[in-house]
DNA sequence: GACAGTCTTTGCCATTTGGCAAATAACGAA
DNA sequence: TTCGTTATTTGCCAAATGGCAAAGACTGTC
């Protein structure tokens, strides 16, 4: 729940109360490595802040390839945007690549901070508009990229994670063939 | 004037006090072709609305090549968040690819209508996460497809602006070389 | 209308990546 | 440990894309 709240306190200040408030409205949940947090179809009743493992977004593209979107590790937020601010069908889904822990709110109660927090707002506006702009400058490079760049970059930028999914969602990520990545590994050694 | 007041509109309400002042702190801009709009390492101090021709996003990466991020067409925003919001240096360069009218709002102007109208903020944060929205949307899947699919879908997506603009910067936008994007047409045909 | 400059197409060949299937390795359950 | 399952690597060949340079097309100016 720290990690939460330090995270939280990079994109403005609050007060011990506030803090309090925000833990309150905050549950722990447990989620099993392959299960889902949100899905295509339904509409996003949560956000999550993953504190223990790995997330990654997905879809299904038009010929029916499983297309991971991004990953989500420790310490940031996992929501799809649209879905849980206007509370309309989701497009993607959000699954777990590891077993892992986040910490939620539901609509509610994140609406309750929103109105309860001077300047909540304002804090979740810097976060949504940082983690958009972390988005973008990671995944636009990748285009102009071969593989194998696109590969040493996700090492760089994620250490940690590349041992801990199977290289067939990383390929998927990359936007290349299992194989390819495969080979990939094998060149760099 | 007015497709900016449009624009606006579809994420909220304004008066018609609200409508003139948001008209009195906008300036009109010609920009020339290949006129830049803002440039790496300048602190971006305008927000820009383009009401004729288009702008591109653009970088160097690190083997020097002129990289196009991504195209800003008419009835679209343009600015570079991070250093417009938090006048830090910017890292891309905004320039005009056409001959261009755009509608420009000055750092303390835009200020003033955040400080004055009740209900800016939460446009701007709409129309900010639409746009990162979109964007991210549009390039993501470009990673899973081959060359051809990306050029058909730019087309879809933006089917007046591929004859407007050199085949050189659609190539580099698309992530492949221009001779590669010129045998593909070809193909298509 | 001719010229200079720029943009686009094309040819040739090298390199990268994909597709598919089989082999191997790693992992987990009993 | 052993077996069955899943994940990863590898071989073979096809397809896609890149690199480079030359040719061709287009545009605006004088």
């Amino acid at each position: 729940m720290e990690s939460l709240i330090n995270y939280i306190l990079q994109f403005g200040h609050l007060n011990q109360q506030q803090i309090e408030l925000v833990k309150r409205k905050a549950t722990e949940v447990q989620l099993k490595k392959e299960a889902y947090f949100s899905e295509a179809g339904k509409i996003a009743r949560q956000v999550a802040f993953v504190t223990q493992g790995i997330l990654r977004v997905h879809y299904y593209n038009n010929k029916g390839e499983d297309i991971t979107r991004y990953f989500i590790d420790e310490n940031n937020f996992a929501v799809d945007l649209n879905s849980f601010n206007y509370q309309v069908p989701s497009s993607e889904y959000v699954q777990a690549v590891t077993d892992c822990t986040l910490i939620v709110f539901g609509y509610d109660s994140f609406k309750e901070l929103s109105d309860t927090i001077i300047g909540w707002d304002e804090m979740i506006y810097k976060i949504t508009t940082k983690a958009f702009m972390d988005k973008v400058n990671r995944i636009s490079p990748m285009l102009a990229e071969d593989a194998t760049e696109r590969y040493l970059k996700f090492l760089e930028r994620y250490p940690t994670v590349a041992n801990r999914i199977p290289l067939s969602l990383l390929a998927s990520y990359l936007g290349i063939t299992q194989s390819s990545l495969s080979r990939i590994r094998k060149n760099i050694r």
